[in-house]
DNA sequence: GATGAATGAGTTTTCATTCAT
DNA sequence: TATGAATGAAAACTCATTCAT
């Protein structure tokens, strides 16, 4: 991957997660990487193949974000971490976080699989901690990770610490 | 309001929900409503017009939709009311729901202050039923309703009604 | 001439005077005059037709202005008179005029012959005052006559008066 | 400045002089031009631009019309010089001047100081004539000058060579 | 690999005009 | 007479994409 490709990919998952994907032309994208608009297209071959490219990275993202939850062989702590993970993006992270809640919306496109692995680790977290419906504990976790990502990367949280440490307290971890 | 000018609102609504507000054009919505594409313009001035045309009736609809909880005078039934909200969702007013939240990613379009009367409400409720934190279990609540409400609209929850069932029973309400 | 159609006719003069035919939309017109754009059309048929009115006024307008030129019997009057008018458009003829360079030069419109009879006055005029080329030295004060009434209604000379008795004197009138 | 960007401005010159920069469209250039519509906005960003390129073009010329005027040292060839100026428009300058023309009337885009260097010239040239007021004369040819220039670009002189021998008798140059 | 000129189809918007009421 | 809803055509402008260099 040449410097120029980068240059290209980073403006692009920056102006696509700042205005959407539709709403920001290539010419544009070109511009904030210091290229010529055609090059995007020799790299890339089309504008739906810079948002490939850019999911491609966040595939392979996710899943490093998810090892240490998968391979903790303590339950509460896989429960611990996947509570947590909201609340420890860090600001380098955040544009890319922002960009996979914005396109879901924008072009529905979704790949409910990739949280998949998730959603089955917390299942046999609550299954060897007794809980009488792991399923549920889990999908609810799910459920409730959406809530709190949105209101981190959306709608700026005011006191996330505070939150968090009510968590924690919630489930005894 | 003539009937072509609901005819335009209906039919923006739609594609505005179903492909974004930006990827829509106007002159998809006029030949959806069965119009002429000038009178989009004089009636809305603008897209962006027939988009905040769209976004009041919204403003409106939410606060109906919120009355029930904001009236009672029993703090259970008003939390059970909130965790019930998105699962009650219908079908017409599906289109509605998935278009605030497209919005709101796509546009930033923004606006916490609708949803703080419902907060208020929560925290008065959970201070009646004597809970340490009202304002962090409102809080909670708030954050939970969002990822619901997603999971239902985007993401098509699978068994809505045993996930209801748990959370009743979570809240003992 | 009903109210309405004069209001029509009064913003129509002074939306042309301001910002050229082309430029002027009917709507525009409308909301200036105060009537429905629909208004327009039923009185004067079309965008044209509105403008002929216009000119139609401006016709009569203009004769009423040579009559005292046409009409002495002094050949030195006669020239003077002419110089000065151009230095006598008071404040409410200023848009009236205006308009007529505009057209010409926005539409081509033009009509020579309506000046012609003043060419003619000053030509005899020039005749009974024994000068040798009569019919050049009307041709003179013609062209002259375009760049002074251009200089006050477009360029606004600096100093109308001290440039008037100049003339004045230039010619011994 | 490619071959294309030399075709549009001609083409956007002729038309302008034309029809007149309101009542001509981008499409209608560009099919004179002989190249797409887009091109248009690619090199000038918008009509404005477009205009503003001709213009530009337009200032440099009259600076170089000027240069023979400005330099020579005998005041009666100034004064001739100026006066002769309308009469040798030739036919590839009559559009521009046109332009410039019917521009000053229907943008009220004007530049009086353009025209300030020859004016100044003028004064100089009467005064060491020996006139008594040097400032009235200038202004009076500056005034004459729009005039004749109108007479011939506009309303097409009928016999120009006669109406310039007589001038140049009545300056005695 | 890289540029930037060029395109064609599409976008938002304007406008003169018609017509039912 | 007067309104204002409605239209169709055209306006200015944008954009993803191609291509010669």
């Amino acid at each position: 991957m040449t410097e120029k490709q980068e240059n290209i990919l980073n403006a692009a998952l920056t102006l696509f997660a700042k205005e959407g994907y539709t709403a920001t032309s290539t010419s544009k994208v070109a511009r904030q990487a210091g290229v010529s608009e055609g090059l995007i297209f020799r790299h890339f071959k089309n504008k739906e193949g810079l948002l490939q490219a850019i999911l491609q990275q966040g595939e392979t993202r996710i899943k490093e974000l998810f090892i240490p939850i998968l391979t903790t062989e303590d339950p509460k702590e896989a429960i611990r971490l996947t509570l947590e993970m909201p609340f420890s993006v860090t600001e380098s992270e955040f544009e890319f976080w922002k960009l996979q809640f914005k396109l879901k919306w924008e072009l529905e496109y979704n790949n409910p699989e990739k949280m998949q692995p998730l959603q089955q680790a917390l299942t046999t977290a609550f299954q060897q901690l007794g809980y009488e419906t792991p399923e549920l504990e889990a999908e609810f976790i799910m459920v409730f990770l959406e809530g709190v990502s949105t209101a981190i990367i959306k709608d700026n949280m005011s006191d996330k610490r505070k939150f968090k440490e009510f968590l924690v307290q919630k489930y005894k971890i």
